[in-house]
DNA sequence: GTGACCAAAGGTAACGATACCAAAGGCCCA
DNA sequence: TGGGCCTTTGGTATCGTTACCTTTGGTCAC
């Protein structure tokens, strides 16, 4: 094997008998090459095994074609929706993702947005509201598109595509109440880092408070991301502290579907010795025996809809800051008839 | 606001009173800087809100600190769990993923592999052995560490860390078989998409053949990839159609999820009608009532032990092609006793 | 006192593409 | 026939960093 160096434009150039600018042309879309010089370029290149080079190709045209994104924890159903939609929304104009996570931990996302600033991306999506003031202050000089996701910030960066954690959860508190259940609690995690945990257990708190009613059934299930089995352990502890609880909301499908488990384990019949409801519509909530009830945040809308702002603020057809709000849809399933 | 344009390291170098090569040093790890200068630049870096350059430096060093991943898709907690296992292994060399899905199809993969190719990344991971001519050929080509994973190749293009699906499910077939049960089905999804779905099909029936058993009863559930609902959907056609069928291998934990879900909803005990196995060991076969017996092949492991050789390809200290095997483990769980 | 040696810093060219400007050739119409 | 205009192509400088080499000034042993 001859350890060669890879053959550059010019190399396809020279062998294509032409300049290396023709070459550059023929590798970009809707640029002035005969269709024949085009075709004959991009035969002699894939010949030589010639591979496009985009770090000289970035460094020149100071554009590179990356979205940068933050999402907690690359596994969650919720995110990748999220970013999934955001994918779609980009690849048309041949925007590429760059993908990095947070582990729900805003020390973590400062270094990474560092970290992604530093690829000079055209855009960066970040999601939540909370950042360190330094993570705050790169994001606000980067000088490029920046879109909060999934809250809605007191104040926002740039443009906002999200909802309100706490009202979402204000109306399941509603629901319960107007079924005529009064003692109801709430599963989560550790309140200090997940964001939209805490939004989520704070406006609980606020609905019940605001009804008159006891708002002291928290029950903490770790460190997030908390899952199935933290809400199982979770609905463990409430029917043991707790047990003349009539309904519980869990900050994700996850855990309240861990904490359905438990009840099953038990032989507490949902709904009709306790309610349940989760957060997120994540799949398994529509197939599971009872279905669970559950708030749809739309992910894969967020996704799509930071794309569409993307590319609006790309082509400065934006002329300000736009927040665009995600109504949440309240899925009353069988874990609450 | 003044769109001044954004600092550049000279003009860290003349407010810091130095040259830029000493600032490109002070932002390097182990370079001749003293302590003072350093911080000094640092601190002036900071103040002009001056963030680093990686295309520049990554042109003139031909070096990106890029590692490219392909993935079937997004939103699974399998490659999830692969990307966080790799990611970890890497970010301490302070290298970053730069991820892509292929949803699938290998006619994606190859222009994903292409578009991954042109970035430069120092290494690439692809998930699966089956690829286009022209993505093999641009792999084997590209002059760079390739990780095939998920699977054992017939001709690996470099390294590999895999398991055999097909057998992974003999052990399973033959746990059933030891059980006494003999009509055993299979649920998948479409079978030309997913590769690895495709080798656990094709394993079901060749080790029911092997033991002289009917090998007929396959359900195809739909276009991968096939989840919870597919799974539902699969076993009430497998209920409908082969009643007396004693025990179902599927694709997935998930879509056996789905198929555990409808024999609740239908009345139908497991395991006392029917077994169920699935395949993955996701969190919902843990949780769920009853658990899920499944093959764990340790997805994080996998991603884990990619980043090890591509440490040790990067530094020389490979000297031909590994084949990393991973040897799945049988959990055998209350679905199937 | 002098040369060897080292730490710390600077000067210059280059990575491989493209922005920008210029030019060649063909076509059309007056 | 010639000027205007469009299509297609080429030449040159440059994006912001770093590889490579050189320089400076200090320490040390003899």
């Amino acid at each position: 094997m001859t350890p060669r160096k890879p053959p550059t434009m010019a190399d396809v150039a020279r062998i294509a008998g032409v300049s290396p600018m023709t070459v550059s042309r023929a590798f970009k879309r809707d640029s002035s090459v005969s269709e024949a010089t085009r075709s004959a370029i991009l035969r002699t290149a894939e010949d030589l095994g010639y591979v496009f080079d985009s770090t000289a190709s970035n460094l020149r045209s100071q554009k590179t074609d990356f979205v940068a994104v933050t999402i907690p924890s690359i596994n969650n159903a919720n995110f990748a929706d999220t970013v999934g939609g955001l994918a779609d929304g980009l690849k048309d104009r041949g925007l590429q993702i760059l993908l990095g996570y947070t582990n729900y931990d805003i020390l973590e996302e400062e270094r990474l947005i560092e970290q992604l600033l530093r690829r000079r991306p055209e855009a960066i999506v970040v999601t939540g509201g909370r950042h360190t003031p330094r993570a705050r202050r790169m994001l606000e000089n980067s000088g490029i598109p920046v879109i909060e996701t999934w809250d809605l910030p007191d104040k926002p960066i740039g443009h906002v595509v999200g909802f309100s954690n706490a009202g979402a959860v204000r109306r399941m508190v509603d629901h319960f109440v107007g079924q005529g259940l009064t003692r109801i609690a709430f599963i989560g995690g550790d309140a200090d880092r997940d964001t939209r945990g805490t939004d989520r257990r704070a406006g609980f708190i606020a609905a019940m408070q605001a009804r008159g009613l006891d708002a002291s059934r928290l029950i903490a299930a770790g460190v997030p991301p908390i899952s199935m089995r933290e809400g199982a352990e979770a609905m463990a502890r409430l029917l043991r502290d707790v047990p003349d609880t009539q309904a519980v909301i869990c900050v994700s499908d996850l855990s309240a579907f861990g904490a359905l488990s438990e009840c099953q384990r038990r032989g507490v019949a949902v709904p009709a010795d306790i309610s349940i409801a989760g957060f997120g519509d994540y799949e398994i909530g529509s197939v599971c025996v009872p279905t669970l009830s559950t708030i749809n945040p739309f992910p894969r809308d967020i996704g799509a809809r930071a794309a569409t702002l993307i590319l609006e603020a790309l082509e400065g057809r934006l002329s300000g800051p736009t927040i665009s709000q995600i109504t949440p849809e309240l899925l009353i399933r069988d874990s609450s008839k």
